[in-house]
DNA sequence: TAAAAATATGCATATTCACGCAAAATTTAG
DNA sequence: CTAAATTTTGCGTGAATATGCATATTTTTA
């Protein structure tokens, strides 16, 4: 049989199944182990398949949402993620929300972190998934069309029953007068259950939305342990959360 | 011999088994491998054949998805689509899994359907979110980084309290000796508790995929109601399926 | 953290290939 | 029709490729 023969055999398993293992298809196409391992190398270096410990993978199904969507003020939001990550540890009980602040918290977890993370958003479950030595749990519930994150009676009774260690939040609106607000009050049931359900909770947000007010109220500054956002932490523009007392300001 | 005249029976060769070994054609043509090597290299350089080591092979045949980011078999699961969608009502609760077909399914939905869907897979989720008149409401639980779909436990006790009109799953394996199988025993589990909770079951399959056989059973083909496949129902390869008597081919 | 599975690497072996050259076959010119 | 010119072919040699095995290393799993 052809070396060609067997890539083309390989690349129809691989897309027919999603995934296939190194012994099925030395067993299938009667050749050693160390040349399966090979097609697989040469077939990964084409990108057409992608190459995982055991055997490979299908890359259409494991990269749906490629398109680059432009995120408004990314650097900021990196700047944020990074400083989230660092209250990240070992075996933690992690649960975020979603939007795309969250979203970048997602992607920069260091690979070898291990750790159970739940979120209630379909797009941060999938990113979470990327991570290998993450245990990645939904909330599942109905699927709100505006936040894109599950909501529902099902979700907070889900919630109720599960204490995790932190919670990363982000908020629509946010000053010391009024605490957190959000104008979705499907959206704002959740986030309080989410509070409830952790013993800390961490609150991500651009500066820009400081003294921002919304309808619904979500929680006071003092309810919340950690206010993330961009900007030092010793920074004049924080000093009227500083006096505030509670929250830790990175 | 003349060179033209092997060239042409090469060229004949090729077409006809996809494939030729320098060898045969030398045994073929009684002419020696050199001669068969150098006709082969001018084939190779007018485009006519690919050269690989040891013979050639077709141009059309071999890699016939060259887009990386592309659906295998897109066009036969557009057909699928189409047909599974045929199946929505207005009103109805529907039951969907993940993969490329049902991905597929979830994007060609008419806008003007009013529905419930559920989904196990993220994925869907957010792709059926784009549908204004469509409730989404994910199965949260456990995510799988192999399948991509929510399983274990709390996904299994979810199903159970549902009880949905119709669902849609895809399956790895498919035979009439052997049913509906798969590889994953995580993933077997939800999709017999989808079935189990639905009161019709469409299995969407392109029929490539016939008799083929993975390691662990889902269902037999009576257990399903509809088999869809992109081949016209009555199709004689669909033949061994009808003797089953109790699914709808569609 | 230790055992097991999967992988990478070097090496031996067997084909397959490219190149030069001379013989054979074919074409061309006279 | 014949001889020269050209093309094609076959063979020997060494290089390149493909494959399997042994062993060391990495990764996974319990």
């Amino acid at each position: 049989m052809l070396k060609e023969e067997r890539h083309k055999i390989i690349l129809r398993e691989v897309n027919l199944h999603n995934k296939v293992l190194t012994n099925d298809l030395s067993e299938l196409l009667e050749v050693s182990e160390d040349t399966i391992r090979r097609d697989l190398n040469e077939l990964d270096e084409l990108e057409m398949i992608l190459k995982v410990h055991g055997g490979a993978m299908s890359k259409t199904f494991h990269y749906p949402f490629n398109g680059q969507n432009r995120v408004y003020a990314l650097e900021a939001k990196k700047t944020i993620a990074q400083k989230a990550i660092a209250l990240f540890k070992k075996d933690m009980l992690i649960l975020v929300e979603g939007g795309t602040t969250i979203m970048e918290i997602s992607k920069q977890i260091p690979a070898d972190l291990h750790a159970t993370v739940f979120t209630v958003c379909p797009q941060v479950a999938i990113s979470l998934a990327e991570h290998e030595n993450l245990e990645v749990i939904t909330i599942g519930g109905r699927l709100s069309k505006n936040s894109n994150i599950h909501t529902g009676a099902s979700v907070i009774n889900e919630l109720a029953a599960i204490k995790t260690d932190l919670c990363i939040i982000g908020t629509n609106g946010i000053s010391v007068e009024n605490g957190l607000t959000d104008s979705d009050w499907e959206v704002v049931q959740v986030i309080k259950a989410m509070i409830r359900s952790a013993k800390k909770t961490a609150v991500v947000c651009i500066a820009e939305k400081f003294d921002s007010v919304q309808k619904i109220k979500i929680a006071d500054i003092k309810d919340v342990d950690y206010v993330i956002t961009e900007l030092d932490p010793d920074s004049p523009v924080l000093d009227v959360y500083r006096r505030e007392g509670k929250p830790g300001l990175l």
